[in-house]
DNA sequence: GGTACGCGCCTATAGACAGCATGTC
DNA sequence: CTATAGGCGCGTACC
């Protein structure tokens, strides 16, 4: 189809597609326009990455907004908003306002209700659809990318009754699904009163295949000749062939560590294959990386980048990310060795793709299990870069002769799963049924059922049986812990309720805070029997074990001599209180750590907040101590313990930090409105906390942490150099803070504006000369302080 | 005596969304 | 209920 015959689009379209080097639409996306998707059609398009997808999700939003509408584009994961945040903003020439919302940024410039086209994650869609966003109500077009992820446990659901909200809200919502090829694609279109297009057609070809022994075996049948040299791995074989030919290759392994490893010794197979150009412009770059932080990950990124070779992986800060996701584009770096976090994300091509785990380890399978097709499906369609390489393949490798059948039956020639609606599922009912009743969806049972008819998981299932069991079973659980009210059948959220609903936390998680919460208030002295677990777990939801209801209000109200001051409240014990709960990804307890953790949980039982699990209750104490484990990480943070220690120590990568702080600040800061919603008086506790787990410093430098472009690191120089508050630096000295921020003028002019300084100007201004700040260079002062600590409360135990 | 290698045993295990109100070194 | 790579200690073979 040739783009000028498109009907519905703005009339600036063609022209710019051939301005694009587009003349002619690819099949599927011609299918797509026969289906009616610019002329306001709903439409499911299961078709293969990288065959042009995002043209039409582009022909159904700006056709929609040609008519007047209103777009929105869902996407899976931050790191795609921003992606496709640039691809569209190639249409602010013509006169369109793109607008991204994520939890962590928000467009600026104009609210999104002045957007045409707006860009959201699907958490972050139902979380403005809860505080009732009015623009909401304006779309006509909806765009979700990957809907697939439906199929994912923890995610999908959310997406499953955002889509059905948006759509219940406003009946005339064009739909537009884009699916990676999946089993069944045509259920996705009767979920969606939708037209489908369900096609294999990639712009590329893709020769997927296995290689064993001196072997590549294509799917077509044939045979390269590979052969794998004295000692080396089949992949290096494989890397080392894709170089002479000039490409580039994807690993895929199944662990961090593997990741790491390979990328350390693809390195050694990499080095004699790069120009003397190349290898200038690889130490650059890792010179960057190192810049980035001074951890091991970072110096180890580093030396491979500088091979032209590199790992990535989610324990990447974002930093570290970029720089290898640009160099791979480049193709300065030659090889990358990823777990899945680069074939879910971020587009990365490459001639070759290796896949050489097959299985991973699932704790809740027990043990390694093997990856699903679509997943191996995915990773396998990163082979080929359109334009740039002449056909792109894939390949997995075999251990043994037998394992080359199994292989190509398994994945080479299989067809990836049907996708199914896990909904279901007790635990993302909870929080959505709350949500739901919360905003107004449903007030009564049926309503609440009916609403639920909409759902992906209603069109899969015949026997609404399960569905409706599990409903009540939330249901009471939501009543118990007072977030729900049931009266005569009607349904009503309590403020509670709304709030919990509101910060987009799961009820479970702020029945934690608000137990652990009022527990503590109530004092110690009855805690240890306190436990509300029912009398037979086996009997009850699983949702209920353990937690005393929210709702025992008013049983605390008397208040009783042994009542504790809510200033009292460790830090620790509020970041154990938020690491523990369901919201919080736990840090994985090795078998080490356990008598560590146990040591350490003996000594500060204390500052818990509730009562500490038996410890015959297996998963519950393990959970407890692994949370003791997180809250320790979060500990050591605000106790400005360095990045490189703290990756050291508990065996992350720079990023897991910062992740953990910023769910931590999340959640204390949720903490802190339910402590209010309760009337509970920890307020200051917890927002202390939150804000020294913010900034990462110790107490004292709270308030000096508080003004912008003071950090952790600025903050403890001026607090060495006498400055201890943010009133101090006010009418501070300005010699003393030029020197205490180390001569740096302009820093030291912006940081005094902020604080307010009558006159910040630091011209003419010298360092005091007596005034001294060494704190970076080596782990002298912050670090040698904090260890020094740390010892003494081992030690002494011994 | 030193080194090189191979074997068996032990260990450890992917990913990342959200509130709210603004900004690290 | 499922696996496997890598690191380490140890024993053997060889110079």
């Amino acid at each position: 189809m040739d783009v000028a015959d498109l009907p519905g689009v703005p009339e600036w379209l063609p022209d710019h597609l051939r301005d694009d080097g587009i003349e002619e639409l690819y099949p599927p996306q011609a299918e797509a326009v026969e289906a009616g998707v610019t002329e306001g059609k709903n439409l499911v398009a299961s078709i293969p990455t990288a065959s042009g997808k995002t043209l039409i999700a582009e022909l159904a939003m700006l056709s929609s907004v040609a008519r007047g509408g209103k777009a929105l584009y869902i996407v899976p994961l931050r790191a795609l908003a921003s992606e496709k945040q640039a691809d569209f903003e190639e249409f602010e020439q013509y006169g369109l306002d793109i607008g991204v919302s994520t939890g962590n940024y928000e467009s600026e410039g104009g609210w999104l209700a002045d957007k045409d086209i707006v860009v959201a994650t699907s958490e972050k869609v139902d979380s403005l659809v809860r505080n009732d966003a009015p623009w909401i109500e304006d779309l006509t077009c909806v765009v979700t990318d990957e809907v697939h992820l439906v199929d994912d446990g923890e995610r999908g659901p959310t997406l499953e009754v955002t889509l059905a909200k948006l759509r219940r809200l406003n009946p005339d919502l064009q739909t537009v699904a884009l699916s990676a090829t999946i089993g069944n694609a045509e259920a996705l279109a009767t979920w969606l009163d939708a037209g489908l297009v369900d096609s294999d057609w990639r712009p590329i070809d893709l020769q997927k295949g296995v290689h064993y022994g001196q072997a590549l075996h294509l799917e077509d049948g044939s045979q390269q000749r590979l052969s794998v040299q004295n000692n080396e791995k089949q992949t290096a074989a494989i890397v080392r062939d894709t170089l002479e030919d000039d490409g580039s290759t994807l690993v895929f392994v199944n662990s961090r560590r593997n990741a790491e490893a390979a990328a350390g010794r693809l390195a050694n197979t990499v080095r004699p294959h790069l120009s003397d150009e190349e290898r200038g412009r690889l130490a650059d770059i890792a010179e960057e990386i190192r810049d980035v932080s001074d951890t091991e990950t970072s110096d180890d990124l580093a030396d491979a980048v500088a091979d032209g070779a590199a790992f990535h992986h989610a324990g990447l800060s974002r930093g570290h990310r970029e720089l290898v996701e640009d160099a791979f584009r480049d193709r300065l770096v030659k090889v990358v060795c990823a777990t899945p976090t680069l074939a879910a994300g971020v587009n990365t091509p490459s001639r070759r793709v290796v896949v050489r785990d097959w299985r991973r380890y699932d704790g809740s399978a027990g043990g390694m299990a093997p990856l699903s097709v679509l997943e191996v499906h995915q990773m396998m369609g990163r082979a080929g870069r359109p334009g740039l390489d002449p056909y792109g393949e894939a390949v997995l490798i075999a251990n043994s002769h037998d394992e080359v059948d199994e292989l190509f039956e398994r994945y080479v020639w299989a067809d990836p799963e049907p996708v199914r609606s896990k909904l279901a599922a007790e635990p993302a009912l909870r929080t959505h049924i709350l949500a739901t009743v919360a905003s107004g969806f449903a007030r009564s049972r049926e309503g609440l059922l009916e609403f639920l008819e909409q759902t992906l998981y209603a069109s899969q299932t015949d026997e609404g049986g399960q569905l409706e069991r599990v409903v009540d079973d939330v249901l009471t659980y939501l009543q118990r812990n007072g977030f729900l009210e049931i009266e005569a059948g009607e349904l009503d959220a309590t403020s509670l309720g709304h709030t919990v609903s509101r910060l987009y936390l799961d009820p479970m998680s702020a029945a934690e805070i608000v137990d652990g919460l009022r527990d503590w208030e109530r004092g110690a002295s009855d805690s240890t029997s306190a436990s509300g677990s029912p009398a037979d777990p086996q009997a009850e939801p699983p949702a209920d074990s353990g937690f005393t209801t929210a709702s025992e209000l008013a049983e605390n109200a008397a208040g009783s001599d042994d009542d504790r001051d809510p200033d009292d409240i460790s830090a620790l014990g509020l970041y154990h209180l938020v690491s523990r709960t369901p919201d919080m990804y736990q840090l994985y307890l090795r078998s080490g750590d356990r008598e560590e953790y146990e040591m350490e949980l003996f000594e500060r039982e204390e500052e818990l907040l509730g009562p500490t699990p038996s410890e015959f209750e297996e998963g519950r104490f393990e959970d407890w101590l692994s949370a003791l484990k997180t809250a320790r990480l979060l500990e050591d943070w605000a106790t400005e313990v360095d990045e490189a220690t703290i990756t050291e120590r508990y065996g992350v990568g720079p990023g897991d930090i910062r992740g953990k702080v910023e769910t931590a600040q999340w959640l204390l800061g949720a903490a802190e409105s339910l402590a209010s919603e309760v009337d509970l008086d920890a307020a200051r506790a917890i927002s202390e906390a939150r804000i020294r787990v913010e900034h990462g410093v110790r107490e004292e430098l709270v308030d000096l942490a508080g003004v912008r472009g003071v950090g952790r690191k600025r903050a403890r120089r001026l607090f060495q150099a006498g400055i201890t508050d943010r009133a101090q630096l006010r009418d501070a000295d300005k010699a003393v803070v030029l020197a205490a921020l180390r001569g740096r003028r302009k820093t030291a002019e912006n940081v005094l504006e902020n604080a307010g300084h009558r006159d910040p100007s630091m011209e003419g201004v010298e360092p005091a000369p007596d005034v001294s700040v060494d704190l970076d260079d080596g782990d002298t002062d912050t670090n040698g302080d904090v260890t020094a600590d740390d010892d003494q409360s081992s030690l002494g135990d011994f």
